[in-house]
RNA sequence: GCGAGAGUGGCGGAAUGGCAGACGCGCUGGAUUUAGGUUCCAGUGCCCUCGGGCGUAGGGGUUCGACUCCCCUCUCUCGCACCA
């Protein structure tokens, strides 16, 4: 009965390569996954993947990534949705440039040969793009915008130039922002940041800053819990007071910010950070200036490593000056020291020993006065070490003695408001982001400098602001930007009064052209523009986003912070960007991420020699849950390729057959119930459960081939449901199973499979009969059997007589129809 | 240090508070094959006196019932890291 089964290598077998070429054409011809137009009246949805920077050939990382999009984008097509699936290049950078300085090509003739073999690539591995969209960020046609887009925030004042310490990677010879500072190194190449004093561009996103935090909650519950959290902690809202206080010798008071305004009768000293301006005044004239500038010096030499050590210990200088503690009138010295920080605040603190760790080990390491204000109930901290920050009484507080932590707070906070010495406050840990970078293959900042108009924006019909050809410009990094040194390029009139001006010469961090390119993707072809308003209407927000969690802050946070600016403009009526946000994990390879240096890298295009397009596409979607990092080393795309072979070789014998008048209703429920579960699943984005569900329907239809036969109109019937829902995840196969089932292509152009739950409904189910909590017996029941009914049929079961014993039966929990416990002793 | 998340067979992983280990990999045995591979069948958490017993990092709690909820401990991963 089962010949052809136990010799299918006597006839032919499944060549997934040359599936890959013969339906590829075809597909192309079918023009499938074309966003629909403006008059479209399907329901819309905009499924987007993070768009790859163009580095040599796709990796396993994209694989990963752009397959578990695909499966989303795929299910909303086949859901009836107008899907718009658009694909990119991220295409200005650093890496172009460093190659290009080592290979001599132009950075632009890198960049475009690799998107070239990277679009191959997507396109043979079967991603539903809609190829129509295709932009790169370094066209003239896309700069053009973002340029424009920067005017806008220009005119807003949100974009603003200043001169101030800067993060600089001494290799890469450029400034980085904050975010792009990973534990004190340069995000792109790991040198070790140091700081400079530069005068550079920035945007005003802390502008932005409690909108940023407040409209989380739109996104709660659809973006993953630590994406938001990172966000949050890194925008790091926290809220206090400002309190002024008098400096001996200075006309003006000093202000400070602190959260802890309930401890000022604590302040024992003062702290000014070493390296701001209000240090070096305060340091002229106290008497100390030669031990503050050597300690100041000795502050500019350390690194960023140095600063964040754990355990390092608190150093400082003396300025021989003194500030007066305004609730007690209280004398106390000033000190400048590192640990307090130019760029947050005021850059000056007062210093509360008994109530913050870093205060403590700075009076302890300097022998200055502990004076607890807050009875926590712990030990004296001058005593211990350890500073006590919770909550307590009020102590040697005048007035205040007595109060509760948040009680005083809000007590000395309004006394101080009321005598103008200080009053509430919030403060943020995000700073501007600083977008200029010394480097050429970036986007050309659109202003000019004139020595008569100074900042002068360069008008709209000018734009875009093309790079100079690279061969005339000195493309090696050496701190100063590489447009400056062609002088045609940089030598301007002023657009104002027409005189000699120069051009800017940096150009922006490729985090600018990535925060608006997913509405670029609405309306690629719009020349009035950055994008079509009315377009983006139809697909904006974002309705699944996929992407590495590495952008947790950098792109997410940017681009949520240029949405808000846009939504200002008038040019979006939204404030979130992407809805719905999935992080997919690494793939990795024994245990380790793949790497060059530990020789563990596994190529992408080697395992789809290997083992074609669909047999790594279910390899990575079947291996764990889509967030989860990919082991490739405990994967196996040899049982993915088994099972596509097993369903290949079922879809010709079932092609093959004809139909028998005997059904097998077993299996039509299977199918009907796999169908409701898958799509469940996929919703939930369980794809991996998914997939384990529709090897179980295939195991299945191998049973009632092997015993009934292929005719059996119930093996078609679940074939055919598992071709269209298999077309997600292998989409080569499916539509080769659907070719082989007799049916015209192409399988993604067909409906979900829909559910019948007549068919799927159980006669009967197994109840589970537990004594004490341990199964003992199992029953056949109808579904709609009652508690009572189930208690007595458990009751009288002769195993569960059996476990019973002597002992007397005290409750019964009867839970129709699935289970019965029965508590006895 | 602070914050978030996670610990289930040899491995990847399943389980609206209700049969722990679905599905797959690997492994063992068998059939087919000249052989290898492929294909197919059976078995596969641990212990057992074959009645069962024990099992979801460890300990406690809530519950008729806990991988799931709560508390403590341990381990690991990730993020932030002098932010006053």
């Amino acid at each position: 009965m089962r010949e052809s089964a136990d010799h299918p290598a006597d006839e032919e077998s499944y060549d997934p390569q040359a599936a890959q070429e013969r339906w590829l054409p075809v597909w192309d011809k079918l023009a499938l996954n074309q966003a629909g137009s403006a008059s479209d009246e399907r329901p819309r949805k905009y499924i987007l993947d993070m768009f790859p920077y163009p580095s040599g050939d796709l990796h396993m990382g994209h694989a990963e990534a752009f397959s578990i999009g695909d499966v989303g984008a795929r299910y909303a097509m086949m859901r009836g949705f107008d899907v718009l699936h658009p694909i990119g290049w991220d295409s200005f950078g650093l890496p172009a440039e460093n190659a290009a300085i080592k290979r001599g090509m132009s950075p632009a003739e890198w960049t475009y040969s690799n998107i070239d073999v990277q679009a191959d690539s997507f396109h043979r591995f079967g991603i539903s793009f809609d190829w129509r969209t295709r932009l790169h960020t370094s066209d003239p046609e896309y700069y053009r915008w973002t340029q424009w887009l920067f005017l806008r925030f220009y005119e807003k004042g949100l974009a603003y130039r200043k001169a101030s310490p800067v993060n600089w990677c001494p290799n890469d010879q450029t400034v980085l922002a904050n975010e792009q500072v990973i534990g004190g190194r340069c995000e792109r190449c790991d040198a070790v940041v140091t700081k400079r004093n530069l005068t550079q561009w920035y945007f005003r996103i802390t502008q932005y800053a409690d909108r940023l935090l407040d409209d989380m909650v739109q996104l709660e519950g659809s973006w993953p819990d630590r994406v938001l959290t990172m966000q949050r902690n890194w925008i790091g809202r926290s809220t206090g007071a400002h309190v002024d206080f008098a400096i001996e010798g200075r006309a003006e008071p000093v202000t400070v910010y602190t959260t802890r305004p309930d401890t000022l009768y604590g302040a024992t000293f003062f702290v000014v950070a070493a390296d701001s301006a209000l240090a070096t005044e305060l340091a002229a004239g106290g008497g100390h200036e030669a031990d503050f500038a050597a300690y100041l010096e000795q502050v500019r030499l350390a690194t960023d490593i140095e600063r964040l050590a754990t355990d390092r210990v608190k150093t400082g200088v003396f300025l021989g000056r003194h500030a007066t503690n305004p609730v007690n009138g209280e004398r106390i010295p000033i000190y400048a020291a590192d640990y307090v920080l130019a760029d947050y605040g005021t850059g000056a603190i007062m210093a509360v020993p008994a109530h913050d760790q870093r205060d403590l080990d700075f009076a302890r390491a300097f022998d200055l006065p502990v004076v607890a204000v807050i009875d926590t109930g712990l030990e004296d901290p001058a005593v211990t070490g350890i500073a006590t920050v919770g909550d307590g009484v009020l102590v040697n507080s005048g007035p205040y003695d007595g109060l509760r932590k948040a009680e005083a707070i809000d007590r000395i906070t309004t006394d101080l408001v009321a005598r103008g010495g200080g009053s509430a406050a919030v403060n943020y840990r995000l700073r501007d982001w600083l977008l200029s970078r010394q480097r050429y293959w970036g986007c050309p900042i659109p202003i000019v400098h004139c020595p008569s108009c100074g900042e002068v924006a360069v008008p709209d019909e000018q734009l875009p602001v093309r790079l100079p050809d690279p061969t005339t410009v000195d493309l090696r990094p050496k701190g100063t930007s590489p447009l400056a040194s062609n002088p045609d390029w940089l030598n301007v009139e002023c657009p104002k009064c027409g005189g000699p001006a120069t051009r800017d010469a940096d150009t922006m961090d490729t985090f600018v052209d990535s925060s608006w390119y997913y509405l670029r993707y609405c309306s690629p072809d719009y020349s009035d523009g950055p994008f079509d308003v009315e377009a983006v209407r139809r697909w904006m927000p974002v309705a699944q986003y996929t992407g590495g969690v590495e952008h947790a802050i950098l792109h997410l946070l940017y681009s949520r912070f240029f949405i808000k600016v846009l939504h200002d403009l008038g040019m979006v009526d939204f404030i979130e960007p992407f809805s719905s946000l999935l992080n997919q994990g690494q793939v990795i390879n024994q245990g380790k991420a793949m790497s060059k240096s530990l020789g563990n890298g596994v190529e992408l295009q080697s395992e789809l020699a290997a083992y074609g397009v669909d047999a790594v596409r279910v390899t990575i979607l079947f291996a764990g849950p889509p967030e989860e990092d990919i082991d490739w080393a405990d994967v196996s795309p040899t049982g993915a390729g088994k099972w596509l072979a097993r369903l290949w070789r079922l879809s010709g014998e079932i092609g093959s057959a004809s139909a028998f008048s005997v059904d097998d209703d077993g299996l039509r429920k299977l199918t009907h119930q796999t169908i409701d579960e898958v799509t469940r699943l996929v919703e939930l984005f369980r794809y991996n459960v998914a997939i384990a569900r529709l090897m179980s329907l295939s195991n299945a239809i191998r049973t009632t081939v092997d015993k009934s036969g292929a005719g059996t109109p119930a093996a078609r019937e679940a074939l055919e449901a598992l071709a269209k829902m298999v077309s997600l995840f292998a989409p080569y196969t499916a539509e080769e199973l659907w070719s082989r089932l007799g049916h015209e292509p192409s399988v993604h152009q067909q409906s979900w499979p829909s559910f019948d739950p007549l068919i799927a409904a159980n006669d009967t189910v197994t109840c589970v009969v537990q004594v004490n909590g341990k199964v003992r017996d199992r029953l056949e029941v109808p579904p709609s059997i009652d508690a009572e009914s189930l208690q007595t049929l458990a009751l009288a079961s002769a195993t569960v007589h059996k476990a019973l014993g002597d002992m007397a039966v005290r409750q019964v929990i009867s839970r129709p129809p699935r289970l019965v416990n029965i508590v006895a002793g």
